[in-house]
Formats: structure tokens, sequence, C-alpha cells
DNA sequence: CCAGGCCACCTTTTT
DNA sequence: GGTGGCCTGG
């Protein structure tokens, strides 16, 4: 007792608790330092969430004294889940390695790695994204002879990720008597069957299957539940069914729980997330602190007040209120734009002046509903030279070139991947038609074996033409070559290896002008990648695991974190759903009309239209200091012109908070551009878009769009009294007023 | 058997 | 506008 080493120690830990606490609120100190075992902490957003969360952290480690290797945080995102890692390592000056962060997929991956087994997994499983899970369903749906009319299989698709993300297996389905149902039921059921055959596991089932794992295993639960003594999670609100009841059983009598959420910004329901698991939390863990956090750090007044003022039109939410130390800043700038051309205009002009003004392109966000409405910014943007990212989208290990390269690794690595093997069979085109892939497939479902066994099956018949024959064997050697080649060298030189002996690169280079070239260096860009993948980020628990493996694990997992030029200063654009999270100084908010903000699916289903409302709060809440939106009166949709009205949202927001943005009516300077086209408002003098102008029979009104050039000039005028019409320059006489 | 062209359908949002 | 499926001519 009281020794000095217990002293030094008492004093060092004293001195630990200051500093973590020092920067903190009350809220947030008591969140971080409570003795509960189990806490619900209510963040709003901008409130220090990550914050509270890393801290929290820093705290059992260096207060309490528990083991980065018995913490477990688990995220949403990689993104999450790298920042946090990254902060935490700032915050305690060690490496965070041993511990284990990471999204609920790769977290749940890395159980059943370690866990094959007992999962009743191959060792070799290979995880399949969306578009592979697609393609498998749409391969299913052709052999189960159900018309893809009838059986769309996006919807095949939602369905059996929606019963997986309740826990449901096809097993404990009731069909009943209902025909559709039934089928359904079918599908799913082969679906099972497919994927068990090929090893082969989407991402519902990766954490069905961690579930299931752990339910059904209690030594394999015991194990984790003994080694975790603190399950942090972010982000509460998003997590659906099996999710959670995951999280129950890890931490299932010893309540050593620690979630963030918010309840307004619960924006994926459309997937599975459940709000209402917060409130399952406060009873299933009775002893539970709650905790509010209601400062918010990050937003100056008028911003923050425009967006209690959007949420507050919900019903049934937790109430928080969310309050700010800042001043009101600027106004809320609104812009009516008169297309979505125009639009774009507005908003590169803003961001020009503001990079003008000293500001980083860094700090600047443009947002919007969905990936489609990103091309007029880009667009734009690349004319006016001014650097930028588009997070989302069709991501690197999403393109088709990149997705070949893989299944050949793929089969690489497990011979009877079903979806690989179809993917690559004639890609690049090797003479393998239809029937012979039809003859196959037929095999492989009567003997239930996978494609590349029935295929040698198919091959060894000799009942095949010469011609069909010899392009398939050709096939089978070539895999069967590239196995030998592959053995012991690089990953990267593996990769290498595949994309030139396959052909693909060659395929990929002969794709029409410029397409190719993109492809080619994408497919180097791959082997870049292979060569560095941090292999050392292999993580405890996956040792066993070969490099091709977690590389093409990563590769699935982690479709979008690849992109180039992190570091370049450029301006971001994204969807509203990927900038959770984030925060930016200048956010531009686009598209507020009805039927894309809200979208058209929501706008009939009051649930879903809350969901619109809380994603427009994550919105304006991402902006730190300036805020912009934008809609516009007339938008290309489909490749059809429509008129949208203003989104119901803008009204939702108080006026004192909002500046209107006038035209500028100086921008009309006849450009010498040199394509006239894509910059319709710089051209054509006079009749310039919003150009007010008076015909002599339809009155006043103003112009929308121009087309055309010289005699063929045509210009789209909205007239007040007749309504929206396209005349002809030439004839036309109309005053510009 | 295959390439290229044409047509229909599409669209939320992501791991 | 873009993609995937289908059709036709080689």
């Amino acid at each position: 007792m009281g020794s000095e080493i217990e002293v030094a120690i008492n004093a060092a830990k004293n001195e630990a608790v200051t500093a973590l606490i020092r920067s903190l609120n009350d809220a947030q100190c008591q969140a971080v330092t409570t003795p509960s075992q189990s806490v619900l902490v209510l963040a709003g957003a901008g409130s220090g969430k990550t914050r509270v969360l890393v801290h929290r952290i820093a705290w059992q480690i260096q207060v309490m004294d528990i083991s980065m290797q018995s913490i477990l945080a688990v995220t949403f995102t990689n993104k999450a889940a790298k920042e946090m890692r990254g902060r935490i390592e700032d915050l305690l000056n060690v490496s965070a390695r041993s511990m284990w962060i990471g999204t609920f997929h790769g977290l749940a991956h890395r159980l059943l790695r370690s866990h094959a087994k007992q999962a009743k997994l191959p060792e070799t499983f290979q995880v399949m994204d969306s578009a592979d899970q697609l393609r498998l369903i749409k391969r299913l749906l052709g052999s189960l002879n159900l018309d893809e009319d009838k059986w769309p299989p996006k919807q095949i698709q939602w369905y059996i990720n929606a019963q997986k993300d309740e826990g449901i297996r096809a097993r404990h389905c009731v069909a009943g008597y209902d025909l559709y149902q039934q089928n359904l039921l079918k599908v799913y059921q082969s679906y099972e069957d497919l994927c068990e055959r090929s090893g082969l596991v989407d991402f519902g089932e990766l954490l069905l299957r961690a579930h299931e794992l752990l339910r059904d295993n209690p030594d394999v639960l015991a194990f984790y539940q003994q080694r975790f003594r603190q399950v942090l999670v972010d982000e509460f609100q998003d997590i659906n069914t099996v999710q959670y009841a995951w999280l129950r059983l890890l931490t299932q009598g010893q309540d050593n729980i620690f979630v963030v959420g918010d309840d307004d910004q619960s924006i994926y329901g459309w997937r599975g997330a459940k709000v209402e698991n917060i409130y399952n939390f406060q009873k299933h863990y009775p002893d539970h602190q709650v905790i509010k956090l209601e400062q918010n750090y990050r937003s100056t007044g008028f911003i923050l007040k425009a967006a209690n003022a959007v949420v507050a039109n919900n019903d049934g939410r937790m109430g928080k209120a969310l309050w700010t130390d800042s001043a009101n800043g600027d106004p809320i700038a609104l812009y009516a734009a008169f297309n979505e051309q125009d639009e774009a205009y507005f908003v590169v002009e803003r961001i020009k002046a503001w990079i003008n003004e000293g500001g980083k392109c860094n700090d600047v966000a443009i947002l919007y509903r969905s990936n489609a409405q990103s091309r007029q910014f880009e667009e734009r943007l690349m004319t006016t030279a001014i650097p930028y990212r588009v997070y989302g989208g069709l991501r690197f290990f999403e393109r088709a070139e990149i997705k070949n390269a893989l299944a050949y690794l793929r089969m690489m690595a497990n011979r009877h991947d079903d979806a690989s093997f179809e993917r690559i069979i004639n890609t690049p085109t090797r003479g393998i038609g239809m029937k012979t892939v039809d003859d196959i497939r037929a095999i492989a479902r009567d003997q239930g074996i996978s494609l590349w066994s029935a295929m040698l099956l198919l091959l060894d018949q000799g009942r095949l033409t010469a011609r069909a024959g010899n392009a398939l064997a050709g096939f089978a050697q070539l895999i069967k070559n590239l196995d030998q080649l592959v053995q012991g060298i690089e990953l990267y030189e593996k990769v290498q290896l595949v994309v030139e002996k396959t052909g693909l690169l060659d395929f990929h280079g002969k794709e029409k002008a410029d397409k190719g070239d993109e492809k080619v260096e994408n497919l180097q860009e791959l082997v870049n990648a292979a060569r560095l993948f941090d292999f050392n980020s292999n993580l405890e628990g996956m040792e066993n695991l070969g490099e091709l493996d977690m590389f093409l694990a990563y590769a699935s997992l982690e479709a979008g974190d690849m992109q180039a030029d992190d570091f370049e200063d450029c301006v971001q654009l994204m969807t509203l759903h990927s900038a959770k999270g984030l925060e930016f100084k200048l956010v531009f908010l686009v598209g507020l009309e009805e039927g894309v903000f809200p979208s058209q699916q929501s706008v009939d289903d009051i649930g879903r239209l809350e969901e619109e409302r809380r994603l427009c709060y994550v919105g304006i809440t991402r902006a730190m200091q300036h805020l912009s939106i934008s809609y516009a009166e007339s938008r290309r949709l489909y490749g059809r012109e429509s008129y949208p009205r203003p989104s119901r949202f803008l009204r939702e927001i108080p006026a004192e908070c909002i500046q209107e943005v006038r035209l500028r009516a100086e921008v009309s300077r006849p450009v010498s551009s040199v394509k006239v086209n894509t910059a319709p408002l710089q051209a054509q003098g006079q009749y310039r878009l919003g150009q007010r102008v008076s015909h002599v029979k339809f009155g006043e009104g103003v112009i929308l769009q121009t087309e055309g050039a010289g005699e063929q000039e045509r210009v789209q005028i909205n007239f007040k009294q007749v309504g929206i019409k396209w005349l002809m320059l030439a004839y036309a006489k109309l005053d510009v007023l």
C-alpha cells in the first residue's frame, strides 16, 4: 500500500485522466468516464460523437487498464473504422493494430475466416459483392426456368437480402398457399444451395453466418465473450436485426456495451436498419445509462437552426435539442436554377469565388441525393479545371475489367466458384458459346456439382464438337497453367501474370478508343494495388489466410476506398448517404426538388418520407460555415425533361435562415468558348438562360434552354400565361426585357 | 459462334 | 444517359 511505485502509477494515471478529459464538455466527459457498463449515448450531429468514442476507448485502456485486444469497436463504414483507428493511435501514440476495429461486415468476415469449419464454410470461401450476387440470381432464375420479367432479379435480390437482414433462412420461411411466396422461397432456397456449393458468401450472409457461428458454438461464443471486455458501437441507429442479435450474444451476461447513435440520422431503414434497436437496447440492458450530447460544435447558428427546424417535422423522435455557442454566421444561400446545368454553373462559380478568397477545395462538398446527379457538376468542374473527386458510383473494384481479373484470381483460389466461372468462361472471347455453357450448366445442375467439375466431366465424355471441345479444353488448360505459374511468386506478380496470360489486357485494350486505354490503365492499377496491398494489415485471426484470399476479400469488402489522389486538394462530390459522418466548411446541397429529394419512391410513404427528411438533416448538418442549397426549375431526368416543384424541405427551413441568391445579370459575356453546347449559359449573347423576354403573342417569359445555332437556334421559354414553348429564334420576335 | 448495333429499361441510397 | 439483353449479318 502506498508504495512509491503505486504512487507513481497513480500520478501517471491522474495525468492521463486530465489529459483525456481536459478538452471535453460535461456530457462528453460523463460519457467517457462513466463507470456504467452499458451506455447509450444519444449524440446529435456534430456533437463530438467520434471524439467521445475515441476518448472512451483511450479511457478504458489508460485508466481502466483494459488491454487493446480486449476492445471491440464496430463502425458502419470502412472510412469510419480507419478514422477511428487513426485517432486512437494519435491520442495514445501507440499502434492500435491489435484492437479489433472494423465494420460489421469486416469483423464478421474475420470471425468466419478464423472459424470457417465451425461456421460450416469451406476454408476457401469467397465474399461476393451485390453485383456478383445479382449475376448469380439471374443465372439461377434461368436454371429454374423462371421468367425474368415476372421475377425481376433485383426484387429477388432485395427479398433475399431482406430475409437475411432479419436473420431468416429459407427453411424458416412459411410460404403458405401464396404461389408467389412459394416461388420466392424456392428461389431463396436454391440460392442458398448454390452459394453453399460454390463457397460464396454475400454481404448479408457474412452477418447472418457470423451470428449463427456464435449462437451455435458455445465454446466460440464463450471465447469472444471473455475476450472482449468492452464492445463499442458507432452509428447504432443504423443497425439491423442480425447485427443487433450478434452484439447481444457477444455482450450477454456482461452488458459491457457502449453504443453511440442519433435517431435523427437513421438513414438506412431501406436496407433493414432498425432504429427501434435503440429502444430494444434500453429494454435489454436494464442497467444502462443514457447520455445526451446536445451541444453542436460544428455549424454556425443559422445552419443548425435550419437543420433543427427541418427534422422537427418528424414524429416519434427521441427528442434532442441541438444548440450551439456559435454566432448565426452567414445565412443559407438558396438558389433557384433554371435547369441542372445552370445549377452546376452556379455551384462552380461559388466554388471559384471560394478558391479565389483562399479557400481550399478539400473543404468543399457537393452533396446530392443520387449518384446520377454528379455528372453535371463533374462536367462543369472539369471545364473550370477545378480538381474534384467523386465518391461512390462505379468504384474501382466494381469495374468490369477489374471484376474479370478478380474472377480469374478467384478461380485460382477456389475452383468451384461458379459465379467467377460464369464470368470468365468466355471472357476474353475464346469461342465458347451459349450452347456449350448451357451443357455445362445442365450437368452441374443434374449432378449437383460445380461448373468447373461439370466442365471437366463434359470434356471427359468427349461428345463435344471438335471446335467447342478445343475451346473448352483450352480454357481448362489455361486455368491449370496459371495455377502452376502462379506458385510461389509475389501477389502482384500473380495479378500481373493473370492479367497478361488470360489475354484480358489485350482484350480490354482493344475496346473502342479512349475506353480501352482507360481499362488497360485500370488493370495496371490493379497490379499496383496488389503491390501496395498491405499484407501486414493481415489481422490476428486471419493468419492462416493466404495473401491472395486476403486481397480478394479486401476487394469485395472495401470496394470503395481504393481511389487514388487521396491527398490531392479537391472538391468532394458524394451522395448524402456517404456524407454522413463527414464535415465541410462549405457545403452545396443540390437538387432540392420533389421527386429528386425527397425521391419519388418515398413521397407517398410517411415512414420513408421521414427518412428522406432525416437525410436532409444529415445534409444540412455537414456544413460548418457556409451552406448553399439549390434546386432546378427544369431538369432532365432519365433523358426526359421535367419541371419539378421545389422540395417540401425548403419550406421547412425558417425564412430568417435563408438568403435567396438573385441572378447575376452580368454573366452574358459572349465567350469564345470552343464547346458551345456544354455551356449554354455563356454562349448566345443576349438570349441566355434566365433572360426575361417578351413575345408578341405569348407575352412575358423566361428562357429555360437554348439549342442549335445560327438559323437553327431554338430557345425554350417558360411563358407566364401559356407555359413552356420551344421557339425558333429566327422567326420568333422576342424582345429582351 | 461472334461482333456490333439497336432497343428497352432504368434509378435511390451501401456493406 | 448508360447498360444489359436481344437480334442480325458475317
